[in-house]
DNA sequence: CTTGACAGTGAACATTTGTTCTGTTATTAT
DNA sequence: ATAATAACAGAACAAATGTTCACTGTCAAG
């Protein structure tokens, strides 16, 4: 059976480039005809079956009955791009900021921000695209750290890592979690097991080995790991 | 005789102000009947009037006998817009799309995106803050890749891991690089360092050992490291 | 008061434009 | 080959939309 290929045809790219094109010269999207005659496609019901899949694909919006009612969403490069302010709001929406608030040492309590944090410092923080956390999350609860040290790289840190963090007090299973280890004055990034009586803090790293943890009092839960990120700056 | 008032009238501010906002929201112009309804003008007539009025002013443009054919020009404040979309495309550009080409695996050749690369699968991209990558890299170079396996854990990148590539065939000393070497047909993760005649492989953890490689040869690079990006998900 | 430009109304009309439908031609997997 | 699906054509249709026109009301100058 013939089959659609992913991506797109030339016919696509050349529907987009026009429908770019047109609106930058005139000011107001394109009739389906004016389309077609410009792609060299001979038939509107054609037109029309290409801009369905260009929606489909999330390229263009349509409003269905609306003259010229094609809004260009994103070109064939795959850049974002609209007059709508609205549509600029939205892609805000789709980047968020996330206040970094100091260092975590594994010789120092880490630093948490209070539950009624809501300060913004514009220098102190990183831009996150929202697709890249978990979805459910509450953006208040976020913070972020900077790693300082190779103390972490049994956690798979490394130095100048950044951590985006959780605000929780228990951790589930499984979970990766900030610790603060009473007992060792020592801050930790490891994934946290409960089992029975006692915890078990277990590396990224699968070559290492856990740590037991006999009494869970001295293990303080600072935050859970969200997202790790490492900039290679060096260019 | 009555005579016109230069300038605009309330009406016209408010034509104005509807065909700006319309035109941002939907990304295309209102028709005329549309303009009416949202400005308590109820003939169709009127508002061609006001219509044409605003064309002679310089602040439309429009195309006769083509549905919402208007093209904005200036709005009421009398400042420019050309089709503006400034504030919104500077929104646009903090986000940028990368595409996610596939899995770097260390026992297989990792994929390169070929240099005319424009194919875009909107399923498959990655959003990253262009705040988070360096400034000066040109956007098309750059594609992620997802980590397979454990085998990158001495350059402290773990399975799942996502690692954003630009494309570079020759390293400078001190970045990571992935290297494809030909003798052991590995695909690896390393800081790299040309040191006379041969090639120092250094891991990124600091633990472990270097790989000192006698002909250079047998180093292919792929690939520079850019980002890598660790996403703990399990909530 | 009358007049004429301005403002506004509503309906009829002519096009433009999107949609649907039936059918034909490629392409590709089995 | 055969069948299924994608790609395309063209006409007919329906809806959206711009234009025109005859008509009413307002207001200020003559």
């Amino acid at each position: 059976m013939a089959r659609r290929k992913s991506g797109l045809s030339p016919r696509h790219k050349k529907i987009l480039a026009f429908l770019e094109e047109y609106q930058q010269d005139k000011g107001y999207p394109p009739s389906i005809r004016e389309i077609g005659d410009h792609t060299q496609i001979s038939s509107t019901s054609v037109v029309k079956y290409y801009l369905s899949q260009l929606e489909e694909m999330g390229y263009i919006a349509r409003q269905s009955n609306v003259s010229r009612g094609i809004n260009l969403i994103k070109n064939a490069g795959g850049n974002l791009l609209q007059n709508a302010r609205n549509a600029a709001a939205q892609a805000l929406d789709q980047l968020v900021t996330i206040p970094l608030v100091g260092n975590i040492v594994a010789g120092e309590p880490m630093p948490v921000p209070p539950s009624d944090f809501s300060y913004y410092d514009p220098d102190s923080g990183i831009d996150i695209a929202r697709s890249l956390l978990p979805s459910a999350d509450s953006l208040d609860q976020l913070y972020a750290l900077r790693v300082h040290g190779d103390s972490m790289i049994d956690a798979m840190v490394n130095d100048g890592d950044i951590v985006v963090m959780k605000k929780v007090d228990q951790a589930r299973n499984g979970e990766m979690v900030a610790i603060w280890l009473a007992d060792r004055d020592e801050t930790t990034l490891k994934y946290f097991y409960q089992e029975n009586e006692r915890v078990r803090l277990q590396p990224a790293n699968p070559s290492m080995q856990p740590i037991i943890i006999d009494d869970p009092s001295i293990v303080e839960v600072q935050g859970k790991v969200v997202l790790v990120i490492r900039q290679l700056e060096n260019a």
